[in-house]
DNA sequence: GCGCTGTCTGTGACAAGGTCACCTTCACTC
DNA sequence: GAGTGAAGGTGACCTTGTCACAGACAGCGC
């Protein structure tokens, strides 16, 4: 019944005390599609992913949107943190279920009785929390300096399972934070080249090595 | 001699014991320009800033910077935070004086024995690392969704000090992420439709009203 | 004063990217 | 087999970033 507990990495390094308190939550399936949350929703717990994904979005005033980081078991979600934690206490951004997922929630007053009982329990939060930092400058960086067609590249090796990536150009745009249309253009610009082919919903690839070169040439 | 605990409001929580292991440090004073430090720089120790404001910069292949965020007294900075709890140990931004500052650096030894004994110094690190990844948020959202002319409006409003902000182009364009020759096409138009008047290094605010109107046009 | 020097600013040309409008293609359903 | 909605393609246009270069200005030494 609580076999999550020792199953998830992350947590089995918390205290017994804790453990058996994290035990009486139960649970719950996510479909994937599912919304976490919204823009403007209130935090009122600490959600840890047991399995799956969840991918957290910034919606732009055109619909526009963009990827800010995806949380997999064993990582918390820095939006929350900040919500228990500091100042506001509403999300500014979406959550989705990229996949079929299965999460607790841990109330507000135990997540926060837990960070000053547990150490490990604080380990984990902070750490988390700083590796998430560490991204967001990184996708800073490669949002406001490197090109699309670089992003692209890199978004292409990095998803590829089996020489393809199954995702829509809207999917693939939200990605890495550009316009669907632009994408397309990209990839058409990639398929004259020789190195990948599309089709409706997914994306073949041809030629990894010269899609890695470019994807490193702007730098990391 | 250590009067500087006591004169920092966010210091001024800690425990006794924190006071006293603090109180033995030496105050630095930091000139305007000075550098904090470069990317790849190691993390040694933990700054704290009791006066004056630094600035934390992200700098792309082509030179172009663009201002992470500002760190002002009783505040902390995260990119170290994130050094000294997380993996990497090196920094990937760049930080220096905006004016003559005063700082204190805890060694990291220091520091980690600090977050596990006082939970007033935990809550310290943990607010302001909450506070900068709200804002980190927020400066994503501006620089992949908003126009440059609206985030130019919003930085002379914000920085305004008696109807002028004292500031090169160049570093305009630093703070809010663009190209100085922009920055210099945009202020042309701004000129042209009277709302302010440049001159060498400084920017002559006219008419804030128009300006604060067109910073709230594109959402927050 | 006079010229030198480095910084600051303006500008034209061009490439890359974002937005808008509209159309075609495809998969699915009734 | 027509209808429907999502996915993808394309041209036009505007904004932004980049490059190259020139003019303007402040400070300095003479």
């Amino acid at each position: 019944m609580t076999d999550w507990i020792t199953d998830t990495p992350s947590l089995s390094a918390l205290s017994p005390a804790s453990k058996a308190r994290l035990g009486a939550l139960q649970p719950m399936a996510l479909p994937r599609g599912a919304v976490i949350y919204r823009p403007g929703d209130d935090v009122t717990g600490f959600p840890v992913i047991l399995s799956g994904r969840i991918e957290v979005f910034l919606t732009g005033a055109g619909g526009r949107e963009l990827l800010l980081y995806a949380v997999e078991p064993g990582q918390t979600c820095v939006q929350t943190t900040l919500g228990l934690l500091g100042g506001d206490a509403s999300y500014s951004a979406e959550a989705l279920c990229a996949t079929e997922s299965r999460a607790i929630v841990i109330p507000r007053p135990v997540f926060l009785s837990l960070m000053d009982s547990d150490p490990a329990f604080r380990q984990l939060v902070f750490t988390a929390f700083a590796e998430r930092m560490g991204g967001m400058i990184q996708l800073m960086e490669r949002v406001s300096f490197q090109s699309v067609e670089c992003r692209l590249a890199a978004f292409l090796c990095n998803r590829a399972e089996g020489g393809r990536v199954q995702a829509t150009q809207s999917e693939i745009a939200a990605q890495i934070g550009t316009a669907r249309e632009v994408v397309s253009r990209r990839l058409d610009a990639f398929a004259r080249r020789g190195w990948v082919h599309t089709e409706r919903g997914a994306v073949e690839i041809i030629d990894a090595a010269s899609l890695r070169r470019l994807a490193l040439a702007e730098g990391l």
